[in-house]
DNA sequence: AATCCTACCAACCGCCCTAAA
DNA sequence: ATTTAGGGCGGTTGGTAGGAT
């Protein structure tokens, strides 16, 4: 091991490893500029760099190539990444092919750095959410004893209002699509005990689903609920995003109901 | 001034896929 | 059908810089 120790800069099997230097960059520039990219294990032959092929891959792709953008990441690309990671989740070369001179690595980093913890604050708040959830059992079912008080004298009103606060009420939680939908529908049954039909279901369960299509919804500069958002590891699957944009649209949908 | 902490990011690793031999 | 080389991808590591204590 006495030649060959692990550490940053040394040789390994021959090959050099850590932090490429300005005459190794030269050199690795000069190869692709007379072989193109590709065949990248002939570097070392052909260039006179002592790095693996992968290596030389690596360096190119991410630093050397000449169309890569310098820089802070943009507003507009924060954005970008935040709509298609919430699409695509961790496929950060998907991601990249959309911020033309970012790479997948910039992209990966960018995230880690900036919005990771975020959801690591967020799975903190897990345990707070299964609270808030047993509460909402509890409302829920105080909401039922209430209703079947007042059904005899209930009028065919339809109180949107009443809808937004449970709705509001609940959310930062995540429940999978068939819990929404069952939500949606026992609060609808909740409060409109004698008006709510088939048509209103669709609706109260469109809203809840609308809230799922992030492109649309982040496509807005609105505060976003990151509690929601980064919640997608422990929910793989069972996303659910809960931003202004969505409560705004539920504020316009309750002023105009939906016929 | 020294130490600690945190953010940033370049680079590596292991796994996987694909095409050619 | 199997093997192998090349390359892509996502996860992780470790060095560095700068700010806070």
């Amino acid at each position: 091991m006495a030649a060959e120790q692990l550490a940053w800069g040394v040789m390994e099997e021959g090959w050099r490893k850590g932090p490429w230097t300005a005459e190794e960059d030269r050199l690795l520039i000069e190869y692709v500029k007379l072989h193109g990219e590709g065949r990248w294990n002939s570097v070392a032959r052909l260039a006179g760099l002592k790095r693996n092929g992968k290596s030389c891959r690596l360096r190119w792709v991410n630093y050397l190539r000449p169309d890569l953008k310098r820089g802070q990441i943009t507003p507009h690309e924060e954005k970008v990444i935040l709509e298609l990671h919430a699409r695509w989740g961790n496929r950060w070369s998907t991601i990249a092919r959309s911020l033309p001179g970012r790479t997948d690595n910039e992209i990966k980093n960018y995230w880690r750095t900036h919005f990771k913890k975020k959801a690591k604050v967020s799975s903190d708040n897990s345990e707070k959410s299964k609270a808030r959830l047993l509460r909402r059992q509890q409302f829920q079912q105080q909401q039922l004893l209430l209703q079947q008080q007042q059904q005899q004298q209930q009028t065919q009103v339809f109180d949107m209002r009443r809808l937004m606060s449970l709705l509001e009420e609940n959310e930062n939680r995540v429940p999978t699509l068939p819990q929404m939908k069952q939500d949606a529908s026992a609060a609808a049954t909740t409060i409109f005990p004698n008006t709510i039909d088939d048509h209103h279901q669709v609706f109260l369960y469109s809203v809840f689903n609308n809230s799922a299509a992030l492109p649309e919804a982040t496509n807005h500069d609105q505060d976003i609920n990151w509690d929601g958002l980064w919640n997608m590891d422990e929910f793989s699957g069972n996303i659910y995003y809960s931003n202004s944009a969505n409560r705004a649209t539920l504020r316009t949908s309750a002023a105009t109901p939906y016929y």
